[in-house]
DNA sequence: ATTATCTATAGATCTATAGATAATGC
DNA sequence: ATTATCTATAGATCTATAGATAATGC
């Protein structure tokens, strides 16, 4: 059965947002098309009318939780209160609604091209905005290296935190981290 | 057909030495009981008379990436040679000889708890292998505190390295946090 | 007439098991 | 007699496609 224009938009971006979500928490190889759209209310035949391929749709899904999640970031917040968030407990206990690059990082050298090349372009999106809120007396080239080193830190220290099963040392990795980026 | 103790011993070593390989490379969900067990020249069946389950072998397998990795760190090395090795494009291009947890680090949080504790121990001889390298001016808390934070910047920008697609891009993450660790 | 969705199914592939085989080691 | 390995196969599950259905929008 047939829908409306308006109604398929609106499936569309629900498949977006299982997938976005449910991809961060169970890696991207580990969703099916099957779980991914019954998550979104529909049966798996609908994904290929939508986006052709798993591949096409992951595509999407990679950019949509990117931009998504950068637009939480406003412009105002410094450098201090966007560590403090990243490495926080709560933002590793919650992987679905998290930094994509922390959850999708391994499977993306195993991608096809383009969703590489989106990945890679919001890299360098969280480097501006890291490289912005680096100290103003830095040239520009010396704050992008800044930044990179921060985004690798806060990455890191993310993926470190959420795989190891000791609670205490997994919070001891997220400190000290904080501690460091804090000088 | 059987074969002989020795025989078998051998076998096993090659099923671990082609997994421990093949999953820093595809991932632990990306190779499957066959296509490992044929790198190590055999049928699937005898993985189940030797492990008895993949997740058993993986357990295993994990072990002896990280145990085999740690083996090649001479005690005399200083930090900053360590450094440099970690952030070179050459272990960038190898995962498969590579750091585990650098390669596995994403999916361990999805492993049963086995695989998962076997990785934090992992970890934790790491922090103490950095640990031990650190100026010894500071104290054995702190020491441990520089060795967490150093380890998440090593391992976030070595995953983030090979995930982007840039070439330039990768080098720039590579140097920065190597820049960042000499200071 | 177009098309978003569903149903049914094809064709791969994956983990695991059962039973046969044959060399080992007592 | 034991057992490491192989062969054959069961039972799931995964991506993808073909054709039917029915509401939309001209």
């Amino acid at each position: 059965m047939r829908v409306s224009k308006e109604k398929a938009a609106q499936n569309r971006e629900r498949i977006l947002e299982a997938a976005s979500r449910l991809m961060r928490e169970h890696g991207i190889s580990g969703v099916s098309v099957d779980a991914l759209t019954e998550a979104a209310g529909m049966t798996h035949g609908s994904l290929y009318s939508q986006f052709g391929s798993k591949e096409r749709l992951v595509e999407e899904a990679v950019t949509h939780a990117i931009t998504s999640k950068g637009r939480d970031v406003s412009e105002e917040a410094a450098l201090g209160d966007y560590v403090s968030e990243y490495l926080s407990p709560a933002h590793r206990d919650q992987p679905g609604s998290g930094c994509p690059f922390a959850a999708l990082c391994c499977e993306i050298p195993r991608q096809g091209m383009a969703v590489r090349e989106r990945f890679t372009a919001g890299v360098r999106g969280m480097m501006s905005l890291l490289s912005r809120r680096m100290q103003s007396g830095l040239r520009p080239r010396q704050r992008e290296e800044k930044a990179l080193a921060t985004m690798a830190s806060l990455v890191g220290a993310l993926v470190l935190a959420r795989a190891v099963s000791d609670p205490k040392l997994s919070d001891d990795i997220l400190r000290a981290t904080r501690n460091e980026l804090g000088d």
